[in-house]
DNA sequence: GCAAAAATACCACAAATATGCTATTTCGCA
DNA sequence: TGCGAAATAGCATATTTGTGGTATTTTTGC
């Protein structure tokens, strides 16, 4: 037993999260938070709840989240959301603070668990943040940072120009591109254009208004 | 008071859902869904229920959903979703038939009522689903040159599915998909998933926010 | 000035795309 | 109720992607 907030925005999963604390009898208090002011407010005057936390949707930095973890090391974190990046989670699994992860999309008696979990003190990995875990830690902290080459070839992939094209344009050979291609992909842990290009999009390699011409 | 079927695989949001429908009595029944063919047989024996549907996290297509809902014309639908495109919405509300939209991330109060109103057999239309329909019919755009299967497997292409993936998920044969591909680039006038991309989000088939997942 | 990092280039191969066809079944509509 | 459009499914093939290697030449930071 003991205090959740529900660091949350939609109010609907919120609903769903509160209905099943109760049905359990998991917490003697329940306060919600929808941006962060709200929640370092809550978090404050309660430093050893439990933070429900719906990453996603929240206006949060990552490192803002760790701080705020670090400021208050009696509270407990539940990272509960919809979709996390592996990159994301690789980061939080291995920051050396303990988080719980459970998806909004895993089975009710997943999400139960990790709410028990957070009632008891305990934190709760799903399955998809427990392969990650056992994956073990990435060899070299910088291995997700591209060269200048590589990006410049990863904004002309994000342009739909093939590797011929690439080629022809820079002058450089096929299997060069393709070598900036390959480690392009490893260094980013993506397997298809795709989602190079959304990574590129995040990162600001490449610019939205591209798009539009 | 009516019967409702939760048609969603987001366990969470169906909790939330089930302990909105208790708290205001607006249910006799409720029955769930996770699945089309679910969806379908609990329809058969519940021909004047209520829908909630999330089309996004559905098996579904908008040609299935339409011609569901003009076999029970007597259900009430209400599409329950994260997000939906703006194409995608106009596409629904234009069609002739009563839709009612309301999203996970409106306010709790917003969807109380929109249930409330499917208690009450009349549709809830959310702020963002009632400024589309304000807009007025449909500009004929360059898209209307795409069929409903076409727009669909375009959709799927712009999100970084392969051919094999769509016609698995889609329960259809890589040759289907294959041909529909064919006659997306044709029409289009282009020749490969960027420039096909490119024209998905001017036609509001695919949303950029899908991108920054 | 030297080791490390980056850039360059090549081979090979499975998988997927892009694109040319044909053909049957299903559906909406006049 | 029958016609045309759409949806479905198949075959074949050249091109490109994605991925595993290895190896040489610049560049660059200490």
């Amino acid at each position: 037993m003991r205090t959740f907030i529900l660091a949350d925005n939609q109010d609907i999963t919120r609903e769903g999260t509160i209905s099943l604390l109760h049905r359990f009898s998991l917490a003697d208090s329940i306060l919600t938070a929808s941006d962060s002011s709200e929640l370092k407010s809550k978090l404050a005057s309660s430093p050893e709840a439990a933070v429900v936390l719906d990453y996603t949707l929240f206006d949060f930095s990552e490192s803002r989240m760790m701080n705020m973890k670090q400021k208050y090391p009696e509270s407990l974190w539940l990272l509960f959301s919809d979709e996390l990046s592996k990159h994301f989670l690789r980061q939080v699994l291995f920051s050396g603070q303990q988080f719980g992860v459970v998806m909004k999309t895993d089975p009710k008696a997943a999400i139960i668990q990790a709410l028990q979990n957070a009632a008891n003190n305990k934190t709760y990995l799903c399955d998809f943040a427990a392969a990650i875990l056992d994956e073990g830690v990435p060899e070299s902290g910088e291995h997700d940072k591209l060269t200048a080459s590589e990006r410049m070839v990863l904004h002309e992939i994000a342009l739909g120009k093939t590797t011929k094209e690439i080629a022809f344009e820079k002058n450089l050979s096929f299997h060069t591109v393709n070598t900036h291609r390959k480690n392009i992909f490893r260094k980013l842990e993506v397997n298809n254009v795709h989602d190079a290009i959304k990574y590129a999009l995040r990162a600001g390699i490449i610019d939205l208004t591209e798009y539009y011409i």
